[in-house]
DNA sequence: GTGGTCTAGACCACA
DNA sequence: GTGGTCTAGACCACG
């Protein structure tokens, strides 16, 4: 799996990183169950500081999207993710901002999933 | 127009007043053309610093949402308002991080579409 | 002669209200010798305060550009206009910071007579 | 690249910095894709407060000719800068104020054209 | 009265 | 270490 980080956008690398784990997941790049790489060979892979990496795997594991074995971290396994319930208010939350820009600039409903559609499409990069 | 502000939340006091103000705009709380209350006065109102309103006005004009008259700040009385380059790729983005959760936690159109009409319909507070 | 000034604009009313009187000294609209109305029936016409007509014609006095006489102020009725010291300094200060934007973005001294030639042309409103 | 700024202009400081700093990157001084001081040890270098140094950056980043990285900011590294939308509009005001006072005064395109060639020759302090 | 600018000092997130 | 945010208080330009 290819992971590129701009180191020049706003967005915090660590951020960047768990969205581009959870599209690998999305795209079966990253298959339930499969072992990730481990913190250090990762970042040294992409080229960003071992701690960035660590809070990104814990940060997905507390999203029960990872878990930790023994032997590192893998995905969860289950077939079917459950959102946690901090998932849920940040998503909650997220589709009150887009509410609030969708009604600000008088978009449809159909904008919106067309334009969901769009952004599936560009996600195998 | 009644705005509450969590000065403990993650989200940034100038952020969180940014969306109030649009959804004041959003309910008609805030008609187009309508004068917003002054820095200083909104500032004691809510109870933050002069600076950070300031700073929301800033960044609103910026976005085209409000204007800057002589005296003070008023709703953009354009009727339509038009997204601005730098708006539209966030939004993108948003759409984007959108879908990824969608797809992650398997959720259909369907789903969102009703998270963004029960959003809607908790707007006036 | 018509004047409009924009209460929207960033640019302070006193110093739109200078450029407006100097265009239409520049157009022939105010001839030279010219008496200007009263401080107070401008400000009336305009619909601006009579403190800000008052600032722009002593400053228009002291750039020369205007004299007083008993009965009010009239334009300068030498047929020549000399920039004052101060006239000078923010002259050469224009210049700069138009030299500065030039080399930034690559522009030919073409592109600056062409666009000083079109701001010429849409000289009379 | 020394920079100097005037406490007592009727400038802003952070104007001036503004200045200083597209000088230094029409100059050379400042290659494409340079790192910038920080905010703080600019401030300090030059004897004004850090807040001062953000705006500035911040506005550059704004007008595209700063990006920010990870850790700082740097000269965009496009080698063709673009005027934004707001750039054209400000320049455009630029040329027109330009224009009032080179009719006013009696100037001619090549009084223009020579003085922004000496303000160019004074350039590099 | 309004917003704009500048200063100063604090705490936090990120890497 | 970096910039980001927030607070607080001061002075100024504008109208």
């Amino acid at each position: 799996m290819i992971i590129e980080l701009k180191p020049y956008s706003n967005k915090p690398l660590y951020e960047q990183l768990i969205l581009e784990i959870k599209r690998g997941i999305i795209t079966g790049e990253l298959q339930s169950g499969e072992s990730l790489p481990s913190v250090r060979s990762l970042a040294a892979d992409i080229g960003i500081n071992m701690h960035t990496v660590n809070k990104v795997y814990k940060q997905l594991q507390q999203e029960n999207i990872l878990c930790k074995e023994k032997n590192g971290f893998v995905v969860n396994p289950n077939s079917k993710l459950e959102q946690t319930a901090e998932s849920k208010d940040l998503f909650k939350q997220q589709i009150f901002e887009l509410m609030i820009e969708k009604n600000l600039y008088c978009l449809t409903d159909e904008d919106i999933l067309e334009m969901l559609k769009t952004a599936q499409e560009g996600l195998k990069k």
